[in-house]
DNA sequence: ATTAATTCGGACAATTTTATCTTATTTGTT
DNA sequence: AACAAATAAGATAAAATTGTCCGAATTAAT
């Protein structure tokens, strides 16, 4: 559904939420470690959505990843997949037609846009907050 | 959402279906210029096809693909999706965990889980006979 | 100032997906 | 039987995605 990219971003996204909450900013290596994700390709995606303003990177010693504790619960799962994915999930044509509305559908057209409607209206109303504390209560895991 | 070759999959397996209502079997040529598809990649994909009983292929002078009339309608999505991609769209963990359930969860498991399974639901009661009909009709397209 | 711990950025490598080419095989037609 | 028109199958190539490496830049601590 998603790229190998953006399954890491959101997970790593997660991680650093739960610990903005701590106050903790967290290192690159905690984080792949975290999610287990290889760590120089999580840096690329760190840098990615450090520069589309959903997370903040610090550099030097003791720097890292963090995110202002009251952006967390501002930022829906929708805003990192679009930074990574981009919107072609929720927005392009199922059979790759590059035109391909109401007025010149294809054969799938419909089925698909409910899917992808609700897909998309699930990504816009899914926020970290809400993730993060999954995590935080041990009702959803990171890894394995 | 699906990969290319899933993409061209459902687009030649129309085509095949609706050209097999009026009797005539199509050749690889004819499908790659009517879905706008790469010729040699696009035999692969059928063969594919061919293989799990989805499409018929005859080899030879006069050969080519058809579908028996009366499986057309008896052939839903859900079968040339699974014939080409496999099932990991709608059973796959969203994030890329090895192990998501119930009782293991990803963050974002359940709520995958409601957009997943009406996809599934969608391949599942979508069949051919439908989506040639459209094409028949001309209310949807296979090419631009 | 020096050092150590970090992220950044660019180059590179491996893998997967997509696409092509070439040769074999099959089959209808002459 | 020979030929032409098809698909099958394997090898190869190109492109995209995923993953790695290394030097540069930044910053806190000593």
């Amino acid at each position: 559904m998603f790229s190998k990219a953006c399954e890491y971003g959101i997970k790593a996204t997660i991680f650093i939420a739960l610990k903005s909450y701590q106050g903790i900013r967290v290192s690159l290596k905690d984080i792949a470690g975290e999610i287990n994700s290889p760590e120089a390709f999580t840096a690329k995606i760190l840098q990615k959505l450090a520069k589309n303003n959903i997370i903040n990177s610090t550099k030097g010693a003791a720097g890292g990843f963090d995110i202002e504790k009251n952006k967390i619960a501002e930022i829906q799962l929708a805003k990192i997949v679009d930074a990574i994915d981009g919107d072609s999930i929720y927005n392009g044509c199922g059979l790759g037609l590059s035109i391909c509305d109401e007025l010149h559908p294809c054969p799938v057209h419909d089925k698909f846009k409910a899917v992808r409607d609700e897909l998309k209206k699930m990504l816009e109303s899914t926020n970290l907050e809400e993730l993060a504390l999954g995590i935080k209560s041990g009702t959803s895991y990171l890894k394995i």
